[in-house]
DNA sequence: AGGCAGGTTCTTA
DNA sequence: TAAGAACCTGCC
């Protein structure tokens, strides 16, 4: 157990709703004690914390300070002071936006593993976030291993390896209902455990190229594949548009979104305006 | 019951 | 090169 608080921007529940983790869950309080803090479920590639939230920026989490420092510190980008890039929005210039990042308030981009944000974007294309959630859970439980198990949130899995995932056949696949995607995520599978294509390699690319070698891969377009830049290579100036964003450009910025203005944080922003407009739907 | 959901690929002009 | 159709599945 070791407790932290952090005084920038930081929500759990917001960021486990923000659609960029797909194994970030609140737990469902137990039934006897009902005056206990929320806790937060959150699963990275093999590793699960616990997190109990005490308000005012005072976290208890269950495990070690060295754990904490040398992995959930920068998973949550710690480093970056989000409320030091949100200072940058001018409510006269951009009140939509302005508005966005005061409901948004709290959401952080997690520093998650490239391998398991490729499989859940690639799964992501046509489906809601509760359909993403199921089918990765599945696979999961298919092909990865128990980690941690708890009365209060269940037994936790970790992500499978790009091998273990490789050598699931085409049916096992299906089973975890990725209905059409099955194939996609197949051959990104064989590819990453065959080392044709090298995800840690991909961190040394600059953007443009890292873009183009993503577009190679079998069910990567565009949107995936910026999903994959922002949030599995932490480039926080990718700009992801799916139908949400799409709506919010045409609604309120028709004149054009002022990408200059927030360089090199456009993705931060991007998550303001996708959480608000999704929110207000 | 038909339509649609955080897209991409395949097919046609 | 650029639209339009097809695609799995689950849930309105």
């Amino acid at each position: 157990m070791y407790n932290i608080h952090i005084s920038d921007d930081f929500d759990l529940k917001k960021i486990a709703e923000s659609g960029q983790c797909f194994r970030f869950n609140e737990c469902t309080p137990a039934a006897k004690d009902g005056e206990s803090f929320p806790l937060y479920s959150v699963a990275a590639k093999d590793r699960h914390l616990l997190i109990e939230d005490k308000a005012e920026g005072n976290l208890s989490l269950d495990c070690t300070q060295s754990e904490y420092e040398e992995f959930w510190r920068d998973y949550f980008d710690l480093d970056l002071s989000y409320k030091d890039v949100r200072a940058r929005i001018d409510p006269e210039s951009d009140p939509y936006l302005y508005g966005a990042s005061e409901f948004g308030k709290g959401i952080r981009i997690l520093r998650q593993d490239p391998w398991e944000m490729l499989i859940s974007f690639i799964i992501s294309q046509r489906k809601n976030i509760p359909a993403i959630k199921a089918s990765i859970e599945k696979l999961c439980v298919k092909a990865g291993d128990e980690i941690f198990e708890d009365e209060r949130c269940g037994k936790i899995y970790s992500f499978p390896t790009p091998e273990r995932l490789a050598a699931l056949p085409l049916e096992e696949l299906t089973a975890c209902s990725l209905g059409y995607r099955d194939k996609y995520v197949h051959q990104a599978a064989l590819d990453v455990a065959s080392g044709a294509v090298d995800l840690e390699a991909f961190k040394k690319l600059d953007d443009e190229a890292l873009m183009n070698e993503l577009l190679k891969l079998f069910g990567v377009g565009v949107k995936v594949a910026n999903c994959e830049i922002l949030f599995g290579y932490h480039r926080l100036n990718a700009f992801p548009r799916d139908v949400w964003i799409n709506r919010v450009l045409e609604q309120h910025y028709s004149g054009g979104f002022n990408f200059k203005a927030y360089d090199p944080y456009n993705g931060i922003m991007q998550q303001y305006l996708f959480f608000y407009g999704r929110e207000n739907a």
